[in-house]
DNA sequence: CTGTTAGCGCATTCAA
DNA sequence: TTGAATGCGCTAACAG
């Protein structure tokens, strides 16, 4: 079926030269005069000539679109890396193709496979929560096809990753409970096949041995993210013959959700449990207390994937090398751990 | 420049048969022995062959994908709007372009020519609050690609929309604050070339005339969306020789920003002044006081824009009608508006 | 049921 | 500097 769209060869027609010239004159070639080009150019432009991707993506073998696979939609976090990234790829002439699975494995296999058939130059991955296989990825190395991982990533695969400092900010965060004269830490933790919980309850244990403050696997609990259960966890925790006088809360979501908890529980925040969270999401500056928490930076963590990954286009495939860069992420003390006196 | 993937040549060479054979096997037309399609799809599983959608759509002048395209991405609105789009558009075997323009109408445009590059089949579109121009969506109707607008509207253009009741809704919102006891309500207005802005600037006068309260214009501010702008605004209307008794928010980012701005100055919510906001955003329900405001079926806007869109599919120019979803928006009353008593 | 041929829109050889 | 011819991977029309 034809096209309804302007194709070059209704300029040529137009102008009747052929088509080749008028290819060479939008795309720039140097053998062509000046005055046959502007000629090209000003009807091109009169009507409304737009360059057919599909042709030229088939004969290059390259789309010029880099697929973003997501875990979710709903947090703050992945949009913003989404903006990130896109920003990127719009400075150096690539399109975008966003897809978000739900946390969902067959999802995400799902979408690796639209990736592939629209044919996609590059993909910029975050794992869902339940992904233990990866073999769908590992079909993009077979096909040369590039991938970068970050924030959720995998780390059997030898690929570039961007990634925040979870162990140390995790580290941090906890470290700050300690100084603020909490011992009984509290870590309501993301499922262990995810790295980024495996890195930050890593830095929960490391900061406590540091201190030498026992670790009680007791206060020790990894959920799923599924928001509707930290009810039970926290109530869990609350009940324990002694209870914990801080948490540290795997990210900003979960606390915002225990913040809600423990004050309909009439316990006071920090006084009786501090909290941390993990993120800087959106809410976390206004929920009461506001949360302390570790900022990332996130549009940053877009932009440097997408930067890894089209750093990769034009290179043979021996010559990717699996670099990680990693972020800086902050803690940012806020009313949660260390209360402000203001008047209501 | 060949694709080192495998393709439909490789599969016939292999099998000793005519591509048009593969292909027929490949795509399920029927005239293809049981036999012969069992030997082809084995083959292509393990080979692990990929369509390639860049010819077929170059054939079928189809891409079996559809644009989206937004004002922004930083609040949780328009994500789950995407998310709702997706889910359907999967449901239908499409894909989805996403790609958000920061609420500029440049990036409008230029996005939009991404789209026309990449031949999506039709564009879901919220406009910017910049955009009073509309040539660039116009020139998709000219080149008979649907476009079906949502949330934010273009009012001049005779095609599919999907909104929410946003007069009722506003109307319903103030007549609670009414109701509660409140006469000089403020309204911080969105920007006047946006319809959603309009639509509620109407409810919230007639409204206040049901009730004959007289309209103060010196309590009506419109503004640009900016969240930095809110508190100029905030402060303006509370140093009035008479202040507002209530405030009615655009949207729930600017009634958040004000309830913080309030609670600094001193004031009490809701005895002081209440607030009402819109649209239910995350973070509405636990800001304290929690937000009175309206709950809009967000993935429902989008799965049903979605639905309008590939209803015109496979339909002629000239059956397209410019039908006009309005989905319910409900008033959910929390503690800005009428205080709970419990005990801190 | 299977093979052959043409062509989607374009970039890119090779000739002129 | 321009034109003619080839083909990217695939589907569809036409034969056999």
């Amino acid at each position: 079926m034809k096209s309804n769209q302007i194709t070059i060869v209704d300029i040529a027609n137009e102008l009747k030269m052929s088509k080749s010239t008028v290819s060479r004159a939008l795309t720039g070639h140097p053998n062509v005069k000046t005055e046959t080009r502007a000629k090209v150019m000003e009807l091109a432009e009169k009507l409304d000539y737009q360059r057919n991707m599909l042709s030229i993506s088939l004969i290059t073998n390259k789309t010029k679109t880099i697929g973003i696979v997501l875990p979710e939609f709903i947090t703050s976090f992945f949009p913003q890396v989404v903006v990130g990234a896109q920003e990127e790829a719009a400075r150096q002439g690539y399109s975008v193709l966003v897809s978000q699975c739900n946390e969902s494995y067959d999802t995400e296999v799902a979408n690796s496979k639209v990736m592939l058939a629209n044919r996609v130059d590059g993909v910029m991955v975050s794992l869902t929560k339940e992904t233990l296989n990866y073999d769908h990825w590992k079909a993009f190395i077979r096909k040369k096809i590039p991938v970068v991982f970050f924030n959720r990533v995998c780390e059997e695969m030898m690929v570039p990753k961007v990634v925040v400092n979870d162990y140390d900010a995790a580290f941090k965060a906890v470290e700050h409970l300690i100084q603020i004269g909490k011992r009984r830490i509290a870590h309501l933790a993301g499922p262990s096949q995810l790295v980024i919980s495996r890195k930050r309850m890593n830095g929960y244990r490391d900061a406590l041995k540091k201190y030498d403050i026992p670790i009680d696997e007791e206060l020790i609990l990894e959920y799923d993210l599924n928001l509707s259960k930290v009810k039970m966890y926290v109530k869990h925790l609350m009940d324990l013959d002694s209870p914990p006088d801080a948490l540290f809360a795997v990210n900003d979501p979960t606390a915002i959700e225990a913040i809600q908890i423990i004050k309909k529980l009439g316990k006071r925040i920090p006084e009786d449990i501090a909290i941390v969270g993990f993120s800087d999401n959106y809410g976390s500056s206004f929920i009461e207390p506001s949360l302390t928490t570790i900022a990332q930076p996130v549009r940053e963590i877009g932009r440097t994937a997408m930067e890894l990954l089209l750093g990769l286009m034009d290179k043979d495939i021996s010559e990717w090398k699996p670099l990680i860069k990693t972020l800086d992420a902050e803690l940012i003390i806020r009313n949660s751990t260390v209360a402000a006196d203001k008047g209501v």
